[in-house]
DNA sequence: GAATCATATGATTATAAAGTGATATGCTTC
DNA sequence: GAAGCATATCACTTTATAATCATATGATTC
């Protein structure tokens, strides 16, 4: 992967988002869904794009993919290990959704139950727009 | 200027390679559009665009415009020297064009007669389209 | 094996940049 | 002050990418 493909990459706010949240842990889709708040298929795309490229990994585990940033991409190129620690660290909105992860990981739901949750935002918002 | 914003300038090949030989020193449009063969609207462009942001500066000299990076920049974002000292180096394309960056620094040409070898090569382009 | 669920993909639309060619500006020189 | 030059800007076209909605896939549960 060359600097630029990996500039591309960090140059979407969604994209930055994601990776935020996956800065030193794994999390599933629907975690991601969940947490951004980006559409099912917007998300699995840029996941998509993400691993194609070489960023991210990802492994399966029953109905439920979860997806990692790849150890090599840290390695090779050691700016990302700033732009994660102190620059991200810098935006407002980005370490409250770090802070909503955290509440998650404290709160009881998971995996299992989190369609649910979904459902109900994705439901809001469409009230919201009539 | 936020990370995103820097992201974003730097997201771009041809800013890229601007930036890549306004790093440490000072520039004017009319070398820029020699050594990168970038449109000068374009490259027009896209200084305005990174001044804006507050990414370059410029200054006026007789007829020609001079452009470095602002030094706020670099102090405020220190990823950006392990990008442009250590990620950059790795891009062949990059590297060659700083070599040709110095070997016009040691030619003989200078803002005064650089427009006749532009015309040339704009000629040239125009030749090899037909 | 039908139904359900999480995720992925395809087709399309929307949006936003980058590039281009023509023209404007503003300084310089005669 | 007219002409020439370097740079900036405008209007437009082209290209690229993100978002959306509908549908497919593939595993799971009953």
């Amino acid at each position: 992967m060359t600097v630029i493909e990996i500039i591309k990459i960090l140059a979407d706010t969604n994209r930055l988002r994601i990776l935020n949240l996956l800065y030193d842990r794994e999390l599933c889709v629907c975690e991601l869904e969940y947490l951004l708040r980006i559409s099912q298929s917007n998300l699995s795309k840029h996941l998509r794009l993400m691993s194609h490229a070489g960023f991210l990994e990802s492994r399966r585990e029953n109905k439920f993919a979860y997806y990692r940033i790849q150890d090599a991409v840290l390695k090779d190129h050691p700016f990302l290990k700033t732009v994660f620690e102190v620059e991200l660290k810098k935006e407002e909105f980005l370490m409250e959704e770090l802070n909503e992860l955290e509440t998650y990981q404290k709160s009881d739901i998971t995996c299992q139950n989190i369609s649910v949750l979904i459902k109900k935002i994705v439901k809001n918002e469409m009230e919201n727009k009539l």
